[in-house]
DNA sequence: CGGAATGTTGATATGCCTCAACTAAAGTGG
DNA sequence: CCACTTTAGTTGAGGCATATCAACATTCCG
């Protein structure tokens, strides 16, 4: 599949320029795909890689996993996204992966982008800066379900999730696929299903965002952004997208 | 000063088997010293540094600033730590860098890092894990702050700092340098000062450490590490540390 | 169509925040 | 080196956001 290459490589143009010779490197990659069922784990706690995944379809996400067994989800990533790059210098999982919903990812074994990285250092900085924003993004996560009470970080994650599909091109009339149960975003914000709940409605009270049937439709994107304080900074896309309606 | 370069190999060392054509080459990269008066902001959110830093002596956190100009603290760094090698590839900050007590650091341009990738790829490799397992800490930090109560949080938190000050050579006698204030923890916990205070002193009276004059003196690792639910494995040394009683 | 998963609502409990007063320690200038 | 000021730590009381428990409604799915 072509299309791998060409999500790859949009996304990262999202945040880096490509020169010719970069995109015909990365178009050089051999890549196998991969599908998985919702709710399947990609990768485990303990594992040891020896590719790396680039998402085409669908919602992966990492989480941890407690003694208690509670879960507490740390990313959620869709297409032209890197899950796991962090496999290819870190060599064991701190933490799984699994699929949202019915997923499609390619996968790049470690030592084909080893090689190219040798060759096409520029290549290696471009998934490097990558894999910075997707710090970026953990450290506000911190920011995020430390400092701010539960509809504000619920306002805040939705907006995150949604300029992101807007990167990704998955945005349509106003409204883009996010198919989590609210118990999951509860897993993800720190909060429970019942407090996840109440914070939904009073969002959609406000007028500023409806979610149902596995899509977030967004209603008043001021409103919710600024409620949730959300300033896309931290993403480090080269151009900021319009923020719809 | 070979002192900076002497703290930079240790540290890398400690994730990442370094050649000794490796070593050389980061011995040749020129390294100026910089100090920085305790609360000193060594760069600035929105700042488009030119050089990364290396960690020399005290402590160096990370924090962003919310809209009410509350902080919340990221990440804190000690001797070795990298607290913004991600300036090298992600042009603006997206937080603040701050010195919490008399710090030093090494100062490196990014024009000579870049270069030195170039000719040895290996040195950007032991970086790029640096940055991955920074990553991997944050990572941590979400499951912290969102999935315990306070006082687990706390015990976690001074788990982790232990644990680093050993790996970087700052334990002595069952005890490592923390220059924090209990607010400072709290405004990095998400907690009030006044609950760090009551869970300090529940730490104190089960008798697993105690925190005073800038110092955190261990008492009884195994017990704290089993409260806090602390497990080293996201750092990624190579070895792991004996911990000490 | 029936069962399971998900979402909704209400009631009660509690961990943590906020405010406030006070104590102790550290830093500073005379 | 001591009086003074500032900063950091401690303790108590009250209120609130969120967790927990429980029942029920709705949607999904085989």
């Amino acid at each position: 599949m072509a299309r791998v290459h060409d999500v790859m490589i949009h996304k990262l143009k999202e945040h880096t320029a490509l020169s010719r010779k970069d995109e015909a490197a990365l178009r050089s990659l051999p890549v196998k795909l991969r599908s998985a069922a919702p709710a399947e784990d990609l990768v485990r706690q303990g594992d040891q890689p020896d590719v790396s995944m680039v998402v085409l379809t669908g919602m992966v996400a990492r989480y941890h996993t407690l003694p208690s067994g509670a879960r507490q989800y740390l990313s959620f990533h869709i297409a032209g996204d890197w899950p796991d790059a962090q496999t290819l210098f870190v060599d064991k999982m701190d933490h799984s992966l699994s699929a949202i919903n019915a997923a499609t990812v390619g996968t790049i074994a470690h030592k084909s982008l080893l090689a190219l990285f040798e060759r096409v250092p520029s290549i290696g900085f471009a998934i490097w800066r990558e894999t910075l924003i997707d710090a970026a993004i953990f450290r506000e996560t911190i920011t995020n379900n430390s400092k701010r009470n539960v509809p504000a970080r619920l306002a805040h994650f939705l907006c995150e999730q949604y300029y992101r599909a807007q990167a990704a091109q998955l945005v349509k009339d106003g409204s883009c696929p996010l198919e989590l149960s609210q118990e999951q975003i509860g897993e993800a914000l720190g909060a429970s299903l019942t407090t996840i709940n109440r914070a939904m409605q009073a969002l959609r009270r406000k007028g500023t965002m409806e979610f149902r049937l596995g899509r977030l439709y967004m209603r008043n994107w001021a409103r919710l952004a600024e409620f949730g304080q959300f300033d896309p900074g931290y993403l480090h896309l080269r151009r900021s997208l319009r923020a719809p309606k």
